[in-house]
RNA sequence: GGAGAGGUGGCCGAGUGGUCGAAGGCGCAGCACUGGAAAUGCUGUAUAGGGGCAACUCUAUCGAGGGUUCGAAUCCCUCCCUCUCCGCCA
């Protein structure tokens, strides 16, 4: 959520960083109610500070004795009533303006950062580096290289017809190798970032309303996830959101930042307009796992912490020797509650392409307002930064080592990291 | 799901209509004392919003929301949460 104060002494500044985003919009009326409301509270409290004075000139006035009937208490009541009056009236439309600039503000995505470069769209993205060489098909006997999905049913890891039998179309079951290969991506990465410091945190996976809305999914993005209507609670669609709300409401003191978490959860994404991309394999389902890192950290860290975040991610990259490259988003592309993001980007070989597989973003304060996470800083409080990053999605992650590790004699071979987790050098489809 | 108890400041805990943002204690910070520390003493120590260059000041907040009253932590209503016991259950 953007800062009301910067709404009412620079809404110049706000529309300019939004329309970076592509987004035009009109400041001057969210600029009026919020003058308006600060103008109904002076007035308000003015009032009410006359009405305290008077219940307790009553008071003192019976307690030196006058009569609690008397006429001269009747008149103070009959004033103190006026008052009463007028402080609701001035609070019903105080209440109503601040809902309205509540429910506006809570709509507005964040303000790109000043490095975030400008651009409209995807295509507008910069690649920052690139690590590893791609691995470019075919095969030596002249085969061309498979797509995870050909391989995962080759393999038997995957049943996709039964999954839909099971739930619904996007989501998928994992049998023997493939399960067995899930469980050890998720270990492997939970360890590498507990050893990096991370602290590992299991979260509920349904969360409620005030949940999402402190990360930003909600109110705008509503469709995306899954609700369970009955108990004002949502299938959450990122662990992001837990963590963030982790230290919801909270002020935490400074000597403990940066805190840094690691979590696992089953993520849950409707992919509302998304029918026929990604209809095949592992890319694009309702429900994924994914290992998510979490940052919170004082403002002027935030910058190196978002370095560090995305290096944590790209180590693992690294790790499984996974070919990959990093892209820096352009303003127009940026997620709602971000303000700069780095994508990592891993090469699928059989695809021939490279696919998102982390995002790492800084959300400065945006996520710390909605949510009112501060750390204390000498006498005052002040908003901390918050910082997220996939460390990574596993299933994309399993088909780029499908992609990647594709032998022409059928079977997989994993990376030496994975060994230890995976029991195995290689996937075979036996067991 | 049933029965009971309870939600007060960073923590413990007092407070059943009047000047209470709230006694007392703990903790924390500063000062004094000390060679240094402990102990001791003194002082200070909530959050949010508004006004002011500032000192400071106004308003709100005793789980949340509503009500009664000139005046509510205290009385009334609704809701939420926590704990204990019973039941059920991975």
């Amino acid at each position: 959520m953007l800062d009301q104060r910067l709404l009412r002494d620079d809404p110049e500044l706000i529309r300019r960083q939004l329309s970076r985003r592509g987004l035009e919009v009109d400041l001057t009326g969210l600029q009026q109610i919020a003058c308006q409301e600060r103008d109904l509270e002076e007035q308000r409290s003015a009032l009410q500070a006359e009405g305290n004075r008077i219940g307790r000139e009553v008071g003192q006035r019976i307690q030196a004795g006058a009569r609690p009937d008397g006429p001269e208490v009747a008149e103070l009541r009959e004033q103190g009533n006026r008052i009463k009056q007028q402080v609701a009236g001035l609070e019903e439309e105080e209440k109503a303006l601040e809902s309205r600039l509540r429910h506006q503000l809570l709509e507005l995505p964040n303000l790109p950062s000043a490095q975030t470069p400008d651009g409209r769209s995807e295509a507008d993205n910069v690649v920052v580096k690139t690590w590893g060489t791609p691995r470019q098909g075919p095969h030596p006997d002249g085969s061309p290289l498979q797509e995870h999905w050909q391989i995962a049913e080759r393999l038997g890891l995957v049943d996709t017809e039964r999954s839909v039998r099971i739930a619904q179309s996007r989501f998928v079951t994992l049998l023997g190798q493939g399960a067995r290969l899930e469980r050890a991506l998720i270990n492997f990465m939970l360890d590498r970032h507990n050893t990096a410091g991370y602290r590992e945190v299991m979260p509920p996976i349904l969360v409620n309303t005030a949940s999402l809305t402190a990360s930003g999914q909600l109110p705008k993005f509503a469709e995306e996830s899954f609700r369970c209507a009955e108990d004002d609670l949502w299938l959450t669609p990122t662990a992001e959101v837990p963590l963030t709300s982790l230290h919801r409401d909270e002020v935490i003191p400074a000597e403990q930042l940066p805190l840094r978490y690691a979590a696992y959860t089953p993520c849950f994404r409707r992919e509302a307009g998304s029918y026929g991309r990604d209809t095949r394999g592992l890319i694009r389902l309702h429900q994924f796992n994914k290992v998510e890192m979490y940052w919170f950290t004082r403002p002027e860290d935030s910058q190196a912490a978002h370095e560090q975040l995305t290096r944590d991610a790209e180590g693992v990259l690294e790790a499984l020797e996974l070919p990959y490259r990093r892209i820096e988003l352009c303003s127009g592309d940026l997620g709602f509650s971000a303000a700069r993001t780095y994508d990592l980007e891993v090469w699928l070989a059989g695809a021939g392409a490279y696919r998102e597989i982390s995002s790492c973003s800084t959300c400065a304060d945006f996520q710390a307002r909605r949510a009112a996470i501060r750390f204390r800083d000498g006498k005052k409080t002040r908003l901390v930064h918050t910082l997220n990053g996939s460390g990574l999605a596993i299933g994309r992650t399993m088909a780029a080592l499908l992609e990647h590790g594709q032998q022409d004699d059928g079977c997989v071979r994993l990376p030496p990291s994975l060994i230890p987790y995976f029991g195995a050098d290689r996937l075979t489809g036996a067991a």
